[in-house]
DNA sequence: TTGTGTTTTATTGCCTCC
DNA sequence: GGAGGCAATAAAACACAA
């Protein structure tokens, strides 16, 4: 690919000179080629200034033990002879910078890191290189920065990352403990209730208006669930299916309360019972308010027992076990 | 000493800006 | 259209373990 020979007084020499496509062109021949195209150009390169551009390029690391500070590359009465034999002997090889130049341009580019033209000359002057040797360093100096640039981004973000998802996790855990704790709570309500003799047990149905929006639900019934544990409300909760179509543990034909047919009864606390119609089309808009009123009304003294602070409505209403999604009946209690 | 991985220097081709 | 920047890449130099 690139040309032996191009490496320094070739190519580098163009800069200022050429062209980029110029350059291109000129750097994708050899050495021989182009000094038989350039001729003349080749000699200023390789003598006086340009000439000595060029040998600092020598590695002294591995020629003088890396210890050989750059700036002897200006001691011209002692070395030139000695560069000059290097130059002929390494032209042919990459050469890497002395450690001063590199600090002198690590420091220019800690300064800015763009280079403008008057700096790349003096620069190029300073270290004794060629302007777009101190061009290409610069080129490859940001590459590098910016590599290092998005490491250090992708390490922050990463961070941040672990953070964020550490405090959702306690988050979740925290709502997890919270949940457990109102079922432990509820639990023990219903414990609670069941010592007074009394459970309420509300069947609520959801409707819709005439809009299609969703409503409040309606209590159809309550009944009386003395005998009726915490378990098996749960277990009801879980299947309201089985409760609309008649399978229920608590509304089999076999309760004390059972009424059949469409028709489902409503008890309170004193056993006094309603018989209310569950068929949606026989009950009045104003009906629905009513048991909506009722059921969020009945929900809160409930609530009361524990936790004066969390009023139920019709929002938080499914929290408790009240359903404003599902379709048709179903039963829940608390 | 040698094989291998990393770093550094330099080229190439494309893009944007003026 | 030229100048300069950037990404991708080549290749030499270097580091280091086996």
């Amino acid at each position: 690919m690139m040309a032996p020979g191009m490496l320094y007084g070739g190519a580098s020499n163009f800069d200022g000179v050429f062209s980029q496509k110029q350059r291109n062109m000129y750097s994708s021949t050899t050495a021989t080629a182009a000094k038989e195209h350039l001729g003349p150009l080749f000699a200023p390169a390789c003598s006086s200034s340009s000439f000595l551009g060029s040998s600092s390029m020598v590695s002294f690391r591995g020629v003088n033990g890396g210890k050989r500070p750059f700036f002897d590359s200006f001691d011209q009465e002692d070395n030139e002879a000695d560069e000059f034999g290097e130059y002929f002997h390494q032209a042919e090889k990459k050469r890497r910078l002395t450690d001063n130049q590199v600090q002198f341009l690590e420091k220019s580019f800690g300064e800015e890191n763009k280079l403008e033209p008057e700096r790349k000359v003096q620069l190029a002057k300073e270290l004794g290189l060629q302007p777009r040797q101190i061009a290409i360093w610069f080129q490859n100096r940001r590459a590098r920065w910016k590599t290092k640039q998005l490491e250090k981004d992708y390490d922050e973000l990463r961070n941040r990352y672990d953070i964020l998802k550490s405090n959702y996790n306690n988050l979740l855990k925290e709502k997890e403990d919270l949940t457990a704790e109102v079922f432990q709570l509820t639990d023990k309500l219903l414990v609670k209730e069941k010592g007074n003799g009394q459970l309420a047990l509300c069947v609520v149905q959801k409707h819709s208006d005439a809009s299609g929006k969703e409503t409040v639900a309606d209590p159809i019934s309550r009944v009386e669930l003395s005998n009726v544990s915490a378990a098996q409300v749960l277990k009801q909760q879980q299947q309201p299916e089985d409760l609309s179509s008649g399978k229920s543990d608590i509304f089999d034909s076999e309760s004390p309360h059972y009424t059949g047919g469409g028709h489902s009864t409503f008890i309170d606390q004193d056993d006094s019972a309603y018989v209310l119609e569950t068929e949606q089309s026989e009950l009045s808009q104003d009906d629905d308010e009513k048991f909506s009123k009722t059921i969020l009304s009945t929900a809160n003294q409930l609530g009361k027992c524990d936790d004066d602070d969390f009023p139920v409505t019709s929002t938080n209403l499914s929290y408790f076990g009240f359903p404003v999604e599902d379709q048709g009946f179903g039963f829940w209690t608390y």
